[in-house]
DNA sequence: TGTCATACCTAGAACCTAGAGGTATAACAC
DNA sequence: GTGTTATACCTCTAGGTTCTAGGTATGACA
C-alpha cells in the first residue's frame, strides 16, 4: 500500500518535473524540495522517484543536462528541450481533460444523458 | 504503454465506481457504460478493470451485492455500504487535495515561497 | 571527529491498469 | 434453425509506475 502519498498519482511526477523545468534549469535535489514546497506537502516525491524520472526524460530527449559545480558541490542541472516543452503541453492538456471528466462524474446527478 | 486511456488514472476507477453507486444500485456492465457516457469517452474503463474493482470493494465491505433477474437476465447489483460511503468521502477529499496541489504547481510562477 | 544537510544513485517490491481472452444468454435477422 | 450482435459475467498476464529502502560522497558546523 502507498502510505506516504495519496493515489491518483499516475504520470504526475513527470508532469510536475517538466512544469518546474519550464521556469528554468534545476537540479534533482532541488526539484524534490520544490515539489514538496509548492504543493504544501500534499505531494511529496522521494528522490527515488524523481531521479529515475529525470533519467527517463533525458533518455527520451525531453530534457538535457549539464554538470555544474556550485560552492564546491557538483550538481546536475536539467533544462527543458523543445521536445520536452511540447510534451509538457500535451500532458497538461491531458491532465485537464482527465480531471475535468472525473469532476463531471463527481458532481453528476446520475442522469447522465441530459441531451 | 497505455494507449486507450490517458494516465493520471491511479485510484480513479475506485473513486468513480463508488461515486456512481451513491446514486443507487448498479450492476457491473452498467457501470462500465455509465463511466464512458458521463465522461464523454474521456475515461473508458474496460470490464477487466471494473469487475476486479467491484470484487475488491466487496471484499473490503465497501459495497454489497445481490443477484437479481431482469428480463430473464441475471445481473449482480451492487450498492454502497456505510463503509463505502465514508470511503467515498475520503477519496473525494483526497482527489481534491491532490488535483489542487498539482494545479498549484501548474499555475505557479516558480517563486514558490511568497510567504 | 561526528553529525547533519546536501547531492547523487540503484534495486526490489508493491501496486494498478490495459488488454486479451473465456463463458453464457437473449434478441434479432436470414 | 443458424449466425450475429448485445448483454452480462469473469480471470489472467503483461506492462508500467511508483514507493521504500538502501548506498555513496562532500561540505558545514559543533
Amino acid at each position: 500500500m502507498r502510505s506516504t502519498n495519496p493515489s491518483f498519482m499516475n504520470g504526475v511526477p513527470e508532469l510536475l518535473v517538466l512544469r518546474l523545468l519550464r521556469n528554468g534549469e534545476m537540479y534533482g535535489y532541488q526539484i524534490v524540495q520544490a515539489i514538496r514546497e509548492e504543493t504544501g506537502e500534499v505531494v511529496s516525491l522521494g528522490e527515488g522517484v524523481v531521479y529515475p524520472v529525470l533519467h527517463a526524460l533525458e533518455r527520451g530527449g525531453a530534457i538535457s543536462s549539464r554538470r555544474r559545480a556550485v560552492n564546491g558541490r557538483s550538481r546536475i542541472y536539467y533544462s527543458l528541450s523543445p521536445k520536452g516543452a511540447s510534451r509538457l503541453t500535451e500532458l497538461t492538456a491531458l491532465w485537464s481533460r482527465v480531471t475535468g471528466a472525473v469532476q463531471q462524474v463527481l458532481t453528476g446527478d446520475g442522469h447522465a444523458g441530459l441531451v
